[in-house]
DNA sequence: TGATATGGATGACTGTCAGTCAGTAAATGA
DNA sequence: TCATTTACTGACTGACAGTCATCCATATCA
C-alpha cells in the first residue's frame, strides 16, 4: 500500500481518537466544563492537534453528533427493511428513537445541541455539520416512506401530505423523548416529578394519541 | 412613605433597568455575544452592580425568563375565563402560545434555555429560577384545568389521567412550537425550508391529529 | 547513506470575558 | 458633626478557547 494511502488511515485513526477522548470527558463533565486542554491530555496529543482535526470545539461536539446519528441511522434502516404495515412502522420507529435515547442519553444532547445551534456562517464551512445535516435527512426520510407505505396499505389517512405529516411527527415526538429525557434524568423541574409515568409510558399513550389521530375515518 | 419603602422600590426599578439593559444586548446579539460590561455600560452602571441584583450571568438571562414567562401566563388566564367547551379551551391555549412565540421569539429562547439548563444546585438556590419553576407549573394548570373541563362536558375522552394528559400535549405542543419557530427563524435544517406550511399552518394540523386523537370514541 | 524537504505535532502565548473584592461615596441616623 | 450602614465602582484575576512560530519524524532523492 501507498505511503499516500498509509498516511490517510492513520490520519482516520486519530481523529476518532480524538473523538472517543471528547465523548469521554465531555459525556463525564458537560460540554461546559470539560476543556480542549483535558480533551487533549486524555487523547495523549496537546491542544494544538486537535486544532488541526476540528475547527473548534463546537466542531468537535458536532463530531460526536455526526457519530450518534449514525448510529441512530443505522437502527432506522433495519426497521425499513420489516414487513409491516406503515402504520406499525412508525410505531416501530418511534420505539427505536426511544430506546436508543435512553441507552444513549449523552448522543441525545449532542442532537439537541445541533439542532439549536445557531451560527449560520459557521455550520456552512463544516463538514461535520454537513454531514450531520445529511443524517437528519435521511432520518426524516425514513419516516416519510413509513406514512406513504402506510397511505398505501390503508392503515394512514391518505389525505395529508405524507412530508408535511413526517415533519409534525417528527416535531412532536421530540418535544416527548425530550420531557422523558428530562424526567429521566432527574431534571429540576417539579411537575415532571408529581405527574406518574416513566420514558416509556410517557411515549407510548402519546403514540396513541397520535396513531390514533392519523388512523384513516372508521366511517369511511 | 418611609425610607425603607423608598429603598425598595429604587431597587426594584434599578433591577428592572438592568433587565432592560440586559433585554436588548442580549436580544440583539445572542448571549454568547452579549457580555456583562456591554449590558452594564448600557445600563449607565458598572459590571459589579449587576452582580450585586444577579448572582451571574445565567441568573440574568432567567431573569428574562421570568419575565416572559409571566406575560405568557397572562394570556393564558384570560383564555380560561372564556366560556367555552374543554376541548375549545386546549385549542385555545395552544393557539395563544404560538402567537406568543411568533411575536416573542426571543422570549421562547429563554423559555429553552431555562428548560434545558443543567444545574440543579445553581438553580435551586436562585429566587428567579424559583419563579420560573412556579410560572412553568401555573402554564401547566391551565393545560389541566382545560382537560378536565373537556372531559367533565364531553368534548374529550374522560379515561386518561388528565395530569399525564396535560404532560403530553404540553411536550409535543413544544416540539412543534420549535419546529415552526426554527423553520421561522430562518434555521439552517435544509430539511425545513423544504417542506410546506408555516409557523401557524403546522401547529394547525398538530392540533388537528391530537384533538383527534384525544376525542371521545364515535362508538359510545 | 547522508542531505534535504515536507507537513504533522507542539505548547507557550494571546485575547476575551465572567466573576471578585478592596476601596469610595452617599445616605442615614444618633 | 461624626459614625455607621448601604450602594456602587472598576481594576484585577483566573480560566479557557484559539493561534502560531518552531520543532521533529519521516519520506524522498542523489
Amino acid at each position: 500500500m501507498s505511503t499516500q494511502e498509509r498516511k490517510q488511515r492513520e490520519k482516520q485513526q486519530r481523529r476518532e481518537a480524538i473523538l472517543d477522548a471528547a465523548e469521554n470527558e465531555i459525556f463525564a463533565k458537560g460540554l461546559d466544563q470539560a476543556t480542549m486542554d483535558e480533551i487533549a491530555e486524555r487523547a495523549e496529543l496537546s491542544k494544538g492537534t486537535l486544532y488541526l482535526y476540528f475547527r473548534n470545539k463546537n466542531e468537535l461536539y458536532m463530531g460526536l453528533c455526526e457519530r450518534g446519528s449514525s448510529l441512530l441511522n443505522q437502527r432506522f434502516a433495519k426497521v425499513l427493511t420489516a414487513d409491516r404495515s406503515g402504520i406499525e412502522l412508525v410505531r416501530m420507529l418511534g420505539e427505536t428513537y426511544i430506546d436508543f435515547v435512553r441507552e444513549n442519553p449523552d448522543y441525545f444532547r449532542t442532537f439537541l445541541y445541533y439542532e439549536s445551534f445557531d451560527d449560520e456562517e459557521e455550520l456552512e464551512q463544516s463538514e461535520v455539520a454537513c454531514n450531520c445535516e445529511d443524517n437528519v435527512r435521511e432520518a426524516f426520510t425514513y419516516t416519510v416512506r413509513a406514512l406513504q407505505i402506510g397511505m398505501q396499505d390503508g392503515t394512514i389517512d391518505d389525505s395529508r401530505d405524507p412530508r408535511q405529516l413526517a415533519l409534525i411527527i417528527w416535531g412532536a415526538t421530540r418535544g416527548i423523548i425530550k420531557l422523558s429525557f428530562m424526567k429521566e434524568t432527574g431534571h429540576h423541574l417539579q411537575v415532571l416529578e408529581e405527574v406518574e409515568g416513566d420514558f416509556k409510558t410517557l411515549y407510548d399513550r402519546f403514540q396513541d394519541i397520535v396513531l390514533r389521530g392519523i388512523a384513516p375515518s372508521s366511517e369511511k
